[in-house]
RNA sequence: GCUCGGGUAGCUCAGUUGGUAGAGCAGAGGACUGAAAAUCCUCGUGUCGGCGGUUCAAUCCCGUCCCCGAGCA
């Protein structure tokens, strides 16, 4: 039955068809993209924020390299431990190599757990731009020095509407409607009722989720994060630590990395590190499980088809 | 065998000058508009080790027994 159900996805593709592989780590996204790209003549694009990065390939669970023989694998490694990555930025690169794709005439299969970037691919987002790098240190400065409350309270100050849309406890989007209101004078909120603009709007986007009982999952990433530690995942931890990058860039903070970092500089004991990753990883396939089962329901914009396993 | 600590939520521990108890972690659910493998929100009845006693009332005081740790023999 849900074999059927996948296949169905697959049924009168078109020369604007956008394949879309979503779900929760460890829930065999991967296998099921590479299976679809040789029988449909597919090109796989990594919709992973993690992934993206190199340095990081076994403890990020990148393609291995006997699985790029197989299909062609797109934005996987590619971008430099200290660099930023951002939705607009993925957005951007998603877009240029689903058109090129079509062009080629193949099938573009989008794969990754990062539901985020998933949803503003079909969906779209709003029209902000980019905000200056100017903007985002003046921001930082304000929580460094004014703490927490500090900030939410400047951002009341300046931009109340935007204030009360955010959690005041919330670092992520508290800063964030603050750069925007200082870049733009315009509140968040004013951004957030104009319409989002789809980086795609002709494409036919077929979404297979991929949703698992979060239990077989736990014991999945269990068992993986084994293999990562087999596979050389302490020696990668420990080049990425000889590159000093700044522990708030993302790729310091993917699964793994703080686990295995306390590790090596003696803060825990390597069962203890192996254990705290696990658990984290297991965390991290409830919150995509949440996102997933909450969000597809909403996703007017494409054809879904959920399944449990593959 | 004796002395001193401890035995309280799945785990680590607070606490109650006697009025049946609360944090962190774990767990469950949820949110998510350029850091998303991030960030944040909500949810706490458990013979307070057992049995007796004192008391209107004991997890708290007393007695006794059991278990764990340290020290002394």
């Amino acid at each position: 039955m849900p074999k059927n159900e996948v296949e169905t996805i697959f049924d009168n593709l078109n020369e604007k068809s956008v394949i879309v592989v979503a779900g929760p780590t460890a829930s065999g996204k991967s296998g099921l993209a590479i299976k679809a790209a040789l029988k449909y003549n597919g090109v796989i694009i990594n919709a992973d924020a993690s992934q993206i990065y190199d340095c990081i390939p076994v403890i990020s669970a990148a393609p291995t390299e006997e699985d790029k023989a197989k299909a062609e694998h797109k934005l996987y490694g590619i971008l430099k431990a200290d660099e930023k990555n951002s939705v607009s930025e993925w957005l951007k690169l998603a877009t240029k190599e689903i058109k090129k794709a079509w062009q080629d005439k193949k099938l573009p299969i989008v794969v990754g757990g990062t539901g985020f970037y998933i949803e503003a691919l079909i969906k779209g987002c709003s029209p902000i731009p980019e905000t200056s790098q100017e903007v985002k240190e003046k921001v930082a400065a304000i929580l460094a020095q004014n703490g927490k409350t500090g900030i939410f309270a400047k951002l009341q100050e300046v931009d109340k509407q935007g204030a009360k849309m955010v959690n005041p406890n919330d670092m992520t989007r508290v800063r964030r409607a603050l750069e925007i209101f200082m870049d733009t004078n315009k509140s968040i909120a004013e951004w957030f009722r104009m319409p989002l603009v789809k980086p795609l709007p002709e494409a036919d986007f077929r979404v297979v989720a991929i949703l698992p009982r979060l239990q077989d999952l736990a014991d999945k990433c269990s068992q993986r994060f084994d293999m990562m530690m087999q596979n050389g995942a302490e020696d990668e931890v420990k080049r990425l630590l000889e590159l000093k990058i700044n522990d708030k860039m993302p790729i310091m903070k993917a699964i793994g990395v703080p686990e295995l970092r306390d590790y090596l500089i003696g803060k825990l004991t390597r069962e203890e590190a192996v254990q705290a990753a696990k658990l984290h990883t297991r965390q991290y396939a409830k919150r995509q499980l949440t996102w997933f089962r909450n969000r597809l329901k909403n996703l007017n914009e494409a054809q879904v088809s959920i399944i449990t396993e593959i």
